[in-house]
DNA sequence: ACTCTTTGTTGGGGCAACGCCCAAACTAAG
DNA sequence: CTTAGTTTGGGCGTTGCCCCAACAAAGAGT
């Protein structure tokens, strides 16, 4: 709920703030709104011409900005629009997982310019082991973008767990086998870090990564990520709400069926237990099918899924009614409590959803109290598995758009003296 | 979760601004961390002491402020503590109940100015009259406050049923048997009113009457309501979480037992069938026993069942021990998704919950993924059934706090020129 | 009485946005 | 080809507001 990535403590505001407010500003509205010339961007940020032509001069010798095409529209001198500067500053996301370490670097536009991905297995191996496997990958991608000559601006860690901001610590990575694990420490060590080394929950980042700037109905979301275990991600009004000690978004315990299923936490009726990858599984197979074998990799267990969907295979397509009702109640109890304007379905409710959906949204309309109005709208996300490390790269660019000065000026002409 | 109130159009940060800024900020600051003189005040916002002066003569000159005692701390010139001055303006709240409507008038340090309350039948009434009568409660408050020499700054009011912000009407207000009535419109229209008017549903209202500026714990708060039907409000990092059109915290109609039993809303196994009033009353006695009796007052059923559990009445203890049990089933299904720090306990919860309390808190731990870090309180709420029109009043009172400058400015001293 | 310490106020300097003006660049005529 | 009209982008002076430094005020300690 506190946004535990900004500080609380109430600071006057002073004149380079207001610089900073409106160069980021500037920055954030060219994001959202596409490139465009300096007088629209002044008429639309309500600013003058000259002050904004200081903002984005400023910006570009930041290198954020930079002089895009002269569009002729009509009467006039015609205008150079500017846009984001893709060259200029990246982000980086990772994601420590079960079996993969990975990382993905995003210029400020959002384009993807690197990406690498080491398979392991992290149960088997001492967390520092893992950590530093995942520091190497990192200082791979910041020598790729060093070579680029992007700087980088942040790192922003995803891990499959609970995460307490204020201590800084994996309390519990159940999937991991980690608890009580300093990530950000360590890392921050590792790496001798130039730049800001943040961790959040996995499922958080990937709430994030779904924020689409700009849209309205993109603003107020509720993530639903489902794999073998269920979580997600409350967004409001565009910001991630981390609860008040960055736990929240635990979905998949929540008990929608007292004196149900077993769960592996310990209760009983817990929603991932009926709306968990592996509720789907048992429902649609028998023990000995082949996509009930843990060596079957997830992607081709999902694809055989559709295959047989597809097909119409009525157990299938009955499993994919079963569950898709069961994720329609979940949802429509948090619509209830929340109130998105969308619904974003993410891991394997994303691969299969399109078989789902119908479940889903009948459960949703029957369960929330005023469907008619302020209706719901499910989306099935398109980020797949790269969600968690594509919101981590947005999360450290943030920091961009919330403060531009931080990124060096540099001349706009080389060879210019100190 | 995106702040209705707020304006989303990005505008750019000119001088004026941060000059409100700042003087909201030590406003604010005076509002939770007690009256301090003018030099502490500038450490802890970290600004000069020339400038919180002037800052602090200029929310004098707009009666907000006021010069307090002289205080000596040791050694050094004695400060004059500066203090929130309750004569300057006040904020009004308002509620639409079935059985009553009411204001409350707050000054600027939270305490009670003026309070009306006027009994009626909302259901056997037409709209717009029931309008008319809360009309002229306002209009009466107003004249009060008037009296007083202070100035009203705003309305808002509480009603009970889902608000539209976008369309500024109630859609649906089954209790009092409104859909579609443009409460805001037709209250401005009234009062002819030189004060913003904003209306909001009465759980939202309650629920930000909770906050306590200033104590982290209440901050990241889940608001829990019941009354025959069940509702409450989220709270995260100080701001009220209204959803995409303002529906958020409608818990009542979760739906927590599939098949279970029959809710007024036409589904099955809605929390508020076990958690509600009702269904705590249906345990607790015979259909013929008085307290189920619809004549009686709420206020004397609740003190009742205190006093037949006050005397270990097996079956009273055992229903409240029932209901507790389903309160912190849902209490944990939403704290898992919100992990707030605090859960407030309001309206009849309030009333009985110190007998309900041990089943709610074994409940939430038994449900909550992480009981041990991250546990939250549960707390019941002081406010009695004044919580909304509190809210409501804090709310107007808020606009004050975000930019004092609306506030007009008089001279300090009487009979000065124009 | 004198020094020391802390408070609150006053004037000067600087930053950043605003308003106004002007050169530049292009279109649309005549 | 020339001229008027329109829009863009940047330069210059003004204004608002915060910071810094200096100073008067009001006590405590010796």
């Amino acid at each position: 709920m506190s946004n535990l990535h900004q500080s609380v403590s109430d600071q006057g505001l002073a004149h380079p703030d207001v610089r900073r407010s409106n160069l980021g500003l500037a920055l954030r509205h060219l994001r959202d709104h596409g490139p465009r010339s300096r007088a629209s961007l002044a008429t639309d940020l309500g600013m003058t011409r000259s002050t904004v032509s200081t903002l984005v001069s400023e910006l570009i010798e930041r290198r954020l900005l930079t002089d895009g095409q002269l569009v002729q529209s009509g009467v006039g001198r015609p205008s150079t629009a500017v846009e984001l500067d893709g060259r200029g500053v990246c982000g980086i996301g990772a994601e420590i997982n079960v079996n993969h370490v990975s990382t993905m670097a995003l210029d400020l536009r959002g384009d993807v310019v690197e990406e690498r991905k080491l398979a392991l297995d992290a149960r088997s191996l001492d967390a520092s082991l893992v950590l530093g496997h995942l520091a190497d990958l990192v200082r791979e991608t910041v020598a790729g973008l060093d070579e680029r000559g992007a700087t980088t601006v942040g790192l922003t860690v995803g891990v499959a767990g609970l995460y307490d901001q204020t201590r800084d610590m994996l309390t519990h990575g159940p999937n991991l086998g980690w608890y009580d694990v300093p990530v950000g420490a360590i890392l921050r060590r590792d790496l001798g870090a130039a730049f800001p080394v943040v961790v959040d929950n996995e499922g958080n980042l990937a709430a994030a990564a779904e924020v689409t700037p700009g849209d309205p109905g993109r603003q107020d979301i509720l993530v639903l990520h489902g794999e073998i275990g269920v979580g997600g991600g409350i967004v409001s009004g565009g910001r991630l709400l981390r609860g008040s000690h960055g736990y929240a978004g635990e979905f998949g315990h929540m008990i929608v069926e007292p004196g149900g299923r077993q769960c592996g936490c310990g209760r009983q009726g817990c929603w991932e237990t009926v709306s968990g990858l592996r509720a789907l599984l048992e429902m649609a197979a028998d023990p000995d099918d082949p996509i009930r074998n843990p060596a079957m990799a997830l992607d081709d267990r999902l694809a055989e899924i559709n295959r047989r969907a597809h097909l119409s295979d009525a157990r299938t397509l009955q499993a994919l009614e079963d569950v898709g009702a069961w994720v329609g109640l979940g949802a429509a109890i948090l619509a209830n409590a929340l109130n998105p304007a969308t619904i974003v379905l993410t891991g394997y409710y994303a691969a299969v959803g399109h078989h789902m959906r119908s479940a889903i949204e009948r459960e949703l309309r029957a369960g929330v109290l005023a469907p008619d109005s302020g209706g719901t709208r499910v989306e099935l996300s398109t980020l797949g598995f790269r969600a968690a490390v594509r919101g981590g790269a947005t999360a450290s660019l943030e920091s961009v758009f919330a403060d531009p000065t931080q990124v060096p000026r540099r001349a706009a002409v080389a060879g210019a003296v100190v």
